[in-house]
RNA sequence: GGAAGCGUGGCCGAGUGGUUGAAGGCGCACGACUCGAAAUCGUGUAUGCAGCAAUGUAUCGGAGGUUCGAAUCCUCUCGCUUCCGCCA
């Protein structure tokens, strides 16, 4: 969420920004005059408690007075009056003040999906591809009718070469992380409402959302490790020197995608649950465009030794998710179908969900700030094997192997 | 799931209901000493909110309650540890 203090100081910015991304159903006015109002109660709750103090201090060695008693007891008769009022004000600003998404940079396209920029390209398209659905039952390495008989449509399982090729993936992708200074962690699969809604995800309560609830309790199933590297630093003050920390998590990553159907759902593009290896890192405010960039390099090579031709997207306005400052979407070009198709992504979140988290910086001089995060996708495992199947199988034939990742696959160039 | 114990500042760790936002230690910062460093000594060192500031106020896992006054008492709740049960 974003300061109140800067919605007050630029509250025409925070408007704009939150109409071109698209959702404009909060009133920014409106939430400056219930923190106003705030604001008054405060300072009246404020002094009360100062004069009870001191009435209080002054009966100290154990003498009650009747008189100061009495004094006291009219203060709480009228504080009482107005906390209930100020709590309430205090939960309503709040729950305002989360569905306010983060301001956009400056030198992201304004508009709609269709707006978004091409800002990099990479590798020579393929003319003729392979679908990677057909391929994938003609070789029996997948199965979509045994997943949805234990849990439904869009559930699946992998085997044989498919499903080593998914491990030898995420043993690249460990590795490719590792070399940029990455900590490989594994992370819960489950988090509470408290880390989901402070990532900026929506609530259970939520029609928009994604996520899979457990019954009877505060928790739902990740949809991407982003969530549980988040919270990983919740109430934390991190000292300036630790800086930047990053994380590369490992986790499957369940999703709802309810309203998706429709929208390429054929095969491994589109699933209820995958595997994901998911970069995080926590930084200094000044570094994070810096960081952002990095990431998006990293993602780009891996692209890059594996060799799928791709671009990379500056994501306009509507297309940024409520967190996101900023976002780099990596398309790889989908010989099959002859367009991008979105592989991984990229986000810069600015103190967004630092500041829901209160995760923090103690600088050098002692100062404490609210810190930016970022998150980037290093191997999306589903999709990347579908995108490998269209580039890499020969129709009737084996699937090459691409070079990097022979030394998982024991050596073969083709399986 | 049953029983017991414990949750205090960046960390460790004190804390008879009343100058306790909190002793002491560690760590850290600055200063002194030194050619420099180590050691030593001195000073400082939680966060939110309001305020230009002085300062006020809140916070000792969380939520309620008792009291003129709660880190200290009561209730509930969450988490952790240990023992038992169960189990990859």
């Amino acid at each position: 969420m974003l300061d109140i203090n800067f919605i007050r100081n630029n509250q025409s910015l925070v408007e704009k920004s939150a109409h071109e991304k698209g959702y404009y159903d909060v009133d920014i006015s409106k939430l400056i005059e219930l923190d106003d109002r705030r604001k008054v109660l405060a300072k009246q709750a404020d002094d009360l408690r100062a004069d009870r103090n001191s009435l209080s201090a002054k009966m100290k060695n154990g003498k009650p007075d009747p008189e100061l008693i009495a004094q006291v007891k009219d203060i709480k008769a009228q504080l009482a009056e107005i906390e209930p009022e100020l709590s309430e004000l205090e939960v309503t600003i709040r729950n305002q003040l989360k569905r306010v998404p983060n301001v956009i940079f400056d030198d992201v396209p304004l508009g709609g999906e269709e707006c978004n920029a091409e800002v990099a390209k990479w590798g020579e398209h393929r003319t003729d591809g392979v679908d990677h659905l057909d391929y994938a039952i003609s070789r029996n390495w997948v199965d979509f009718e045994r997943g949805a008989k234990v849990a439904g449509a869009k559930f699946y399982y992998l085997r044989d070469e498919l499903a080593l090729l998914e491990n030898a993936l995420l043993q690249f992708g460990i590795k490719k992380v590792l070399e940029h200074g990455f900590h490989f962690m594994t992370v819960p699969d489950m988090v509470s409402s408290e880390i989901l809604e402070g990532c900026g995800f929506n609530p259970r309560s939520s029609q928009q959302s994604d996520e899979y609830y457990i019954e009877g309790e505060d928790l739902a199933m990740i949809a991407t490790a982003e969530m549980p590297l988040t919270g990983f630093h919740m109430n934390e003050i991190i000292d300036e020197k630790d800086l930047p920390l990053c994380y590369a998590g490992y986790s499957a990553c369940f999703r709802k995608e309810a309203g998706t159907y429709g929208k390429h759902t054929r095969g491994l593009f589109r699933v209820h649950q995958f595997n994901k290896l998911e970069m995080y890192v926590f930084c200094l405010p000044e570094k994070s465009r810096e960081m952002h960039e990095k990431i998006r390099s990293i993602e780009e090579e891996i692209w890059q030794e594996l060799d799928i031709p791709y671009h990379v997207i500056n994501n306009a306005a509507g297309d940024l998710g409520s967190p996101a400052a900023k976002k780099y979407d990596i398309e790889y070009w989908s010989p099959v179908d002859q367009k991008y198709r979105e592989l991984t992504s990229c986000s810069n979140c600015t103190d967004f969900q630092a500041r829901s988290l209160n995760i923090r910086v103690r600088r050098n001089d002692g100062s404490v700030e609210v810190l930016h995060t970022l998150n980037g996708t290093a191997i999306s495992l589903a999709r990347t094997m579908v995108a490998i199947i269209e580039n890499y199988a020969v129709k009737d034939g084996k699937l090459r192997v691409p070079e990097v990742l022979k030394p998982y696959l024991n050596g073969e160039s083709e399986i």
